[in-house]
Formats: C-alpha cells, sequence, structure tokens
DNA sequence: TGGGATTTGTTCGTATGTATT
DNA sequence: GAATACATACGAACAAATCCC
C-alpha cells in the first residue's frame, strides 16, 4: 500500500522541477487548460498542483487572473536567502553533533553525483546542487526543518533563474565537498562558517549583478525622452 | 483592486480557525460533501481549501480516502515546537535590533485585547495568544519568517489540541508583557531568553503530560487481561 | 469473501470576471 | 466607453476506489 502518488503530485513535480531547473521562467503564464492538455489530464489536477506551488512560493496566483510562475522583488529574494543561511547553519550545527557513517556516505555520493553531472545537462547539475542541501536537512531527522528548507531551496532555486545568469554553476560542489569535509570532523564552528560563505556566494552572485535586476521603465523612458 | 478574497480563502480561514480554536479535534474526517454543504458551496472550492491546509500541515489527505485533522506524532510533536523555538528566538533577535514605535504599539494593544478576551470565549484567547507571535513575527518584515512561524504557530496550536489540556490558558498574557518589556529595552539576551522559556513552558504543558499522549491500547489491554 | 453504500477522483458545461480592441 | 475574446471560478454528473456490513 505504498500510498501510490496521485496525479496531481505528478503534476506538481513536474512543475516544480521545470523551474527550479529554469526551463519556466519567472513571469512565464501557466493557463490550466495548457497545463492540463500537455499532461493529458483535466484542468482540475492542474488546480490542486499550482495551489501547492503558490503555497511553495513558486507560482503566483491572483483571483480571476490565473497563475504565473512567481517573480520575487529584489527584496523578497535578499529575505530568502537571508533567511535560508539562517536556517541552515543551524542544519549544519545539528550535523555535527554526530554525523552517522550512513550519513557521511550519503553525502559523499550525492557530491560525486553532482560531480559527474557536471559533463552534462545544465539542469540536471543545477537541480543536483539544490537536492545536497535538501539532503542535509534531511539527514537531521527534523521533518519540520526539512520541510522549510526545501521551501527555501526552491525559493532561492527561483530566484537564480530570475536574477542570476543562466549558465552560473550555482553551486560549487568544491564547496560542498569543503563543508562534508568540515561536518566528518564534527568542527561546528568551520562547518557553519563555510556554509555560510557557500551560500553568501551564492546570493552574492545572484542579487548583486548590477545587470537590470529589475527594469525600471520609467528611467529608461527618461533617457528616451531626451533624445 | 484589493484582492477580493476568494471563495476557497473563506473556507480556508475558517477551517483554519477551527482547528486552531480546538473545535476541530485532531482525527476528525473532513468529508468534502459535509463540508461544502456547511458553507454552501460545492466540493470544487472545499478541495483547494483542503490542499492548502495539508500544506500547512493542519489537515492529512491521503489519496482516496478524504481528509481529516492531522494527527502530529509525539516526535513530530516535539520537532515542531524545537524548530518554532528556533524560528521564534530570530524573531526577537531582529525585533530588538530596532523596535518602533508603531511597533510597540501594536503589540502592546494586542496584549491588551488578550487580557479582554481572557474574560470571554476561551476559543478566541486561544487564537489570540498564537496571533501574538505572528505579529511579532510579522514587525520583522521578514516575509519569509513571518510564513514559516505562522506556520509553526499553527501547528503547534493543534498539537495542543491533541496533546494539551483542553482548558489551559495555553500562553500567559504575563509572559508575553515580559517579553515586550524586554524587547523595549532591547535586551536582546534576556528577550530571547524569556521568549525561549516561553515556548519551551508551553510545549513542556502539552508534551511531558503524563496523561496518557497516546493511548497505549496494549498497555491497557493487558490491565484488563488480569481481572 | 462479496455486495452495497459512501466518498473521492475526474471530466465537462456554464457563468463570471478580466483584458483587449 | 462598449463590445468581444479569453481564462478562471463554480457546480453538476459520472466513474472508480474504499469502507462496512
Amino acid at each position: 500500500m505504498a500510498r501510490q502518488p496521485n496525479r496531481s503530485d505528478a503534476i506538481f513535480a513536474s512543475i516544480r522541477r521545470a523551474i527550479i531547473e529554469q526551463a519556466l521562467k519567472p513571469g512565464t503564464k501557466l493557463p490550466e487548460d495548457q497545463i492540463g492538455e500537455a499532461y493529458g489530464v483535466s484542468r482540475t489536477g492542474v488546480r490542486n498542483a499550482l495551489v501547492r506551488l503558490t503555497s511553495e512560493g513558486l507560482v503566483e496566483m491572483r483571483p480571476n487572473r490565473g497563475a504565473a510562475v512567481a517573480q520575487p522583488t529584489l527584496e523578497e529574494a535578499r529575505d530568502a536567502f537571508d533567511i535560508r543561511r539562517f536556517l541552515e547553519s543551524e542544519v549544519v550545527r545539528r550535523l555535527c553533533q554526530r554525523m552517522s557513517k550512513d550519513a557521511i556516505d550519503a553525502l559523499e555520493a550525492h557530491v560525486r553525483e553532482e560531480e559527474r553531472a557536471l559533463r552534462g545537462a545544465s539542469a540536471r547539475s543545477i537541480r543536483l546542487a539544490g537536492e545536497f542541501h535538501i539532503l542535509m536537512a534531511e539527514l537531521t531527522t527534523s521533518k519540520t526543518l526539512t520541510d522549510y528548507v526545501s521551501r527555501s531551496v526552491s525559493r532561492c532555486s527561483l530566484i537564480l533563474a530570475q536574477y542570476g545568469r543562466p549558465h552560473s554553476a550555482e553551486c560549487g560542489v568544491d564547496e560542498h565537498r569543503e563543508i562534508i569535509e568540515a561536518l566528518v570532523s564534527q568542527d561546528s564552528e568551520k562547518a557553519m562558517r563555510l556554509m555560510d560563505d557557500h551560500l553568501g556566494s551564492v546570493s552574492a552572485r545572484a542579487l548583486l549583478k548590477p545587470d537590470s535586476p529589475e527594469p525600471d521603465i520609467a528611467a529608461i523612458l527618461s533617457s528616451y525622452a531626451e533624445g
């Protein structure tokens, strides 16, 4: 009776992956009809999936105006990364308390997979980078923490799609390796610092870019007004 | 155009309140038909509300078996409170950095309302106690933090309904007052400690109670077997 | 084990609201 | 400003699965 995945589960997971892998860009409209047609189902299941995606912060639904891939403001983006760093520092702190052999093996296996993916499709690479952080959260065995970290990682992936460079490696595999090393040696201070630096550099790459994070229409037009 | 609340929004909020105010107890089945009839609407809107409630952790939906008010295990309950304490210590820390006059006013006004509610219906009192914590989170102006705290508070309210005493005052208004005081004096250490103690006592009241947190059927029956 | 009642999963038709010309 | 086109919101009915006797 292994809870067979529901139909909306599949749609939810699929759209979520598409957003995280940057196939669906922020702002893209998500009409229920088209999606339903794409998956060969009716609009009902699509709606449920969209509702769940909205609660994850990946989709924005406006009454009577439909759903679209979310477009976090720059302020929301900074906020999301702030909280993510806060949450993941706790993850690292907890993991340092006691790292099991299995946990170490799982993390190292994941990093190896990340490394292999570097030579393949970038979409897969992007996804795996995020899943490394989710795996760490899961290893704390705290469901709540895992839930919040997972949401944060998803949201930050979306933010990278909106503000980051499309082809960035996004998450250095080497940095992941260093974090594991610190965890294994149970150096809590170092591990937390490494994680914070790691996320800091990811967010900096995304948010401090000078290239038009938010097209300021007024500014653009004013420069044309003088011409 | 102040985004008029959707129909499912109303249902969502209503059921959420009913759960938080302990009118709907953990384990209560939530048949779509009955709920729809109660609100005078069809099952469609009800489903959306249930999906959202599920993602908040207040409701559990099992495929083909319907929805019911969630029943967190004792382990999940401890976990939820742990993370909540972690999150709210950050809320307090941030608020201590800079408390505006408006923020102080808002908090004090809320506490006064809580005090008034003490003499009224206990349901309202329970809800207000939780909303005090959500208000604090909002005052940090971090949407993400507010979202997670709000989820945590909801979940913990559900846990209190399941494991706590039904008539407990639940959240001491006095303790809320003390926290505000510490915030006003910007005593970060003290405020964080007070908040942690506050939540600790709430969770202890709920989770360390010796009276049948989880009815151990085997134990009960074995005592009868000897009679 | 089996059958009937109940509930969910899904689809489709209609109405309402929004955006566009 | 009005009318048209389009997408969503809502509701009713059918099909499938589960539960209970």
